[in-house]
DNA sequence: CATACCCCCTGGGTGC
DNA sequence: TGCACCCAGGGGGTAT
């Protein structure tokens, strides 16, 4: 579930029971999840309060009142749900704990913020604020997608000479960082670039091309989430959920979208991942 | 350095 | 209802 939009979603979600609130307690239910928690996590978050929560790439940063940043990945089936607080006139009852809750935080004014990963892939770690950039997880991501520094220039440039698939390519978070499986075959269908073409073997305007988007792309999909988290009344507190109208991810064998077109969606697996794209459209 | 695999882990869906 | 198998939104580590 959670690549870029998703991670901007649940970080938005969680922010109005985590921002300028005290963690009265964190309650850690294991020793680890991807990679063991640093030392002393739980003493090291219990009594903080969050100045601000940030995200970068995939991760979400916590900003604590000691200086500290707790980082946190939601891998490939990290959930955040809130319990404990009221929208309107809705108030959101603690749910039992359930299987796989292994990070709770507790807030002051009795908000709990229930990290649930079943997989594990996710990670926690703290690390100094003012060496954040340093950190091992964070120093080689490129650019954001959102930002300034990704544009036509950069991408054309490092795309350059590389013999990678385009979709390996979008995927290396080193290159452009938050992008995943889905919104990469996404942008591909968009720009009508097949998954399989050698990066560097695409014309300097296509690359281009790829920059708005993975704008556009991104943003409908932050757009999206934004939209469901407004209304608490039907969710269960649990964010990221949403729904999008993709039109090739999981779409194998399903007709082709492009009006004119005949095709059925195509699914290969590349790197062991799967791609959708559509063998007329995507070339 | 660039590229290709393998792996971590649990659970849902499908076919028999 | 059971079981075997495939698949999953991520990404680090290692071999080539």
């Amino acid at each position: 579930m959670p690549e870029l939009p998703e991670v901007e979603t649940v970080k938005a979600g969680i922010a109005p029971v985590m921002e300028g609130l005290v963690i009265a307690r964190a309650e850690v239910n294991r020793p680890d999840l991807r990679w063991p928690f640093p030392e002393r996590m739980a003493e090291r978050l219990t009594g903080q309060r969050v100045l601000g929560l940030r995200r970068r790439s995939k991760y979400i940063l916590v900003d604590l009142a000691s200086a500290e940043t707790l980082l946190i990945h939601l891998g490939m089936s990290g959930r955040m749900l809130i319990s404990g607080h009221t929208v309107g006139e809705f108030h959101h009852p603690h749910p039992v704990p359930a299987k796989h809750d292994h990070v709770v935080f507790h807030m002051e004014n009795g908000a709990r913020i229930t990290f649930n990963d079943a997989r594990r892939f996710g990670a926690m770690d703290l690390m100094e604020t003012a060496r954040q950039e340093d950190h091992w997880l964070i120093r080689d991501l490129g650019p954001e997608p959102l930002g300034n520094a990704f544009n036509e220039t950069y991408l054309v440039e490092r795309l350059k000479g590389r013999n990678t698939p385009i979709k390996s390519a979008l995927l290396d978070q080193r290159i452009v960082s938050g992008l995943g499986n889905i919104y990469v075959c996404e942008v591909l269908f968009r720009a009508g670039i097949h998954p399989a073409r050698k990066a560097g073997r695409i014309s300097a305007a296509r690359v281009a091309s790829l920059v708005p988007l993975i704008r556009d792309v991104l943003s409908e999909a932050i757009a999206a989430g934004g939209s469901s988290l407004r209304d608490y009344r039907q969710s269960d507190g649990e964010l990221g959920y949403f729904q999008h109208v993709f039109q090739v991810y999981d779409r194998a064998g399903k007709p082709c979208v492009t009006h004119g077109c005949d095709k059925t969606i195509t699914r290969i697996v590349q790197s062991g991942r799967s791609s959708f794209f559509c063998p007329q459209c995507q070339r």
